[in-house]
RNA sequence: GGGGAGGUAGCUCAGCUGGUUAGAGCACGGGACUCAUAAUCCCUCGGUCGCGGGUUCGAGCCCCGCCCUCCCUACCA
């Protein structure tokens, strides 16, 4: 385990979408997962990405008069990478689908697929809907009125559909149905969490149909490796960024080292693809199936789901404007229960903002820092007796990190932070119970005052390490004002494994007060 | 129709295989303190655990029925 690579995805996303809160909640999710990763010295390998194919894209690009290349790469650079830096994300690798990588190892994995007769030509005919770039059941079509007088329409969303029959290629989705029922069984966390897994089973127990795989009728996508007339049907050929990015076609070897991903991370709407439809591609190809999907829930905005038609799609740069990134992060990972659905506010970010970050937290750091300033001159002492109260201290940080660092693995961030919470508040109460300001007017020679000083210290470059993953910008600036780079090294290069081992920050040491963590903003934006 | 998840203090949520007076954070009210970003610490207030039955010595957790919300039920990133 310690010499592979800990491999987590997010889905590529659509690129005809504007970017929103949904997007950057999966992605910090993932990035906080990986830099932990990271943090305990592991080799790590983080995704995302774009799905640039498809007819939507096509048409969109029409519409505006562009060649769908000019149209997604101009998408990419304006929209979605800009996006990543707003919400402060260390991805290793972003891929396009409309990369040469992903072309030749798509390919190459359809001309696996089609060697082990996985694939077959057969009729397709059905109402498909452009704008959903979906097939349409019958049940589902309806005769349209008004403006969509005589033609047919889509119950699902209203669009309209056109009669579709083409030869296609199917993959024998059918065939996998047992294997995947046991894959469930032997693997039981491989769709997480349970709500999900049960949906699973409950539709591949009901019986697989093979599955369309291919489109005639346009060009913008990736040919059919022995069939120019036919390009991959977009969901399929998006499912293969997974494998494509890491190698798979292209560089074996580092397939090899980096296959299969540890975590694939997505939104529950398309938990089925990543749990049903990919392994069974994967079976089908002769490569291991990832280890675990991770489903997430919506995000609700008064109750609703957040979507761009309900006009409540926020914009990530919306909320980092006013908050700054390292508080976007903190929020979706702590006041959400990564796994179900949750509530977010513009209120409750704000309030969580000044209760945990301004107050608790950077109060925190500001208060130490402060103290050691006015009675130390901001060179950090040498302890004295560790007593009951610091060794409370120590304890609570120890099982802190212990629970922080097990609910990571459970992919459970807002676990991990309510663990390290309880360092926050632990130390606030033992500034306030042991009061070192006191201690100073009335007792200055003795030594608890140091010792006092160098507990909360400490305490403070836990919280740094810890947090690192979840608010690099605020860890960084702790560290620095802790001065503890000339002694123990980059902030990065911690491990979780040490952390909780007490005295690390070696007396002498010059502490200066930073700017604050997280200002206080006085006049929230509406 | 079938299946999944949920309905717990004003708000957002915890409550594992049923066990004494149902918890947390925030908000509200009171007090303490002054190192700090008027921050911190302590205390109080606050719930018929959707509704109605049942099983049990005992149920928020189990069973039955009902009401409400959301999701899945194949090619919706």
């Amino acid at each position: 385990m310690s010499d592979s690579t800990f491999y987590v995805t997010t889905p590529i996303y659509y690129v005809n979408d504007a970017p929103h809160i949904g997007h950057g909640y999966t992605t910090v999710m993932g990035d906080i997962i990986t830099r932990w990763h990271r943090q305990r010295g592991e080799n790590v390998w983080y995704l995302t990405g774009t799905d640039e194919h498809g007819q939507k894209v096509l048409r969109k690009a029409e519409e505006n008069g562009v060649s769908p290349q000019d149209w997604v790469d101009k998408l990419v650079e304006d929209e979605w990478r800009p996006m990543l830096a707003t919400i402060d994300v260390a991805n290793d690798d972003f891929i396009r689908t409309t990369e040469q990588r992903h072309i030749d190892g798509s390919k190459a994995f359809w001309t696996a697929l089609y060697e082990r007769d996985a694939v077959y030509k057969g009729n397709f005919e059905g109402h498909y809907s452009v704008s959903a770039e979906e097939f349409v059941s019958e049940e589902d079509v309806a005769e349209g009125e008004g403006d969509d007088e005589g033609f047919k329409v889509s119950k699902l969303d209203g669009s309209r559909v056109e009669l579709v029959a083409e030869e296609n290629y199917f993959f024998r989705l059918s065939d996998y149905q047992q294997k995947l029922l046991d894959l469930y069984e032997s693997q039981p966390d491989f769709i997480q969490p349970e709500s999900a897994r049960n949906e699973v089973i409950s539709f591949v127990s009901r019986g697989l149909r093979d599955l369309s795989i291919s489109r005639s009728t346009f060009d913008w996508g990736i040919e059919v490796p022995w069939d120019d007339k036919h390009v991959m049907y977009v969901w399929i050929e998006a499912l293969l960024n997974y494998a494509t990015a890491v190698g798979y076609g292209t560089d074996p070897e580092r397939f090899a080292k980096v296959w299969p991903a540890d975590i694939h991370l997505v939104g529950k709407d398309i938990a089925r693809f990543h749990a049903v439809i990919w392994p069974a591609m994967l079976m089908a190809a002769g490569e291991p199936v990832p280890h675990r999907v991770f489903a997430h829930g919506w995000l609700l905005v008064g109750g609703q789901k957040m979507s761009k038609s309900k006009a409540n799609g926020i914009r990530p740069d919306e909320l980092v404007d006013t908050f700054g990134s390292d508080a976007y992060r903190y929020y979706f990972a702590r006041a959400l229960t990564f796994g179900s659905d949750g509530s977010i506010s513009w209120e409750d970010i704000n309030a969580r903002y000044h209760a945990e970050l301004a107050n608790g937290f950077g109060n925190l750091a500001s208060r130490v820092a402060a103290m050691i300033g006015k009675y130390f001159d901001g060179v950090l002492p040498a302890t004295g007796a560790v007593t009951v109260p610091e060794q409370m201290v120590i304890d609570v940080v120890a099982k802190a990190v212990a629970e922080a660092d097990a609910a990571i693995e459970a992919i459970a961030p807002h676990d991990a932070l309510n663990a390290i919470w309880r360092i926050v508040d632990e130390l606030n109460g033992y500034l306030t119970e042991q009061a070192p300001w006191k201690v100073a007017k009335d007792d200055p020679d003795s030594d608890r005052l140091a010792t006092i000083l160098v507990t909360a210290a400490e305490g403070l470059r836990v919280l740094a390490v810890l947090l690192n993953p979840v608010m690099p910008m605020s860890s960084a600036a702790l560290w620095d004002s802790l001065g503890a780079e000339p002694s123990l090294g980059a902030l990065d290069a911690q491990r979780i494994d040490d952390v909780a081992t007490w005295g690390q920050l070696p007396a002498g040491t010059t502490i200066t007060k930073p700017p604050s963590l997280f200002p206080r903003i006085e006049a929230p934006a509406e």
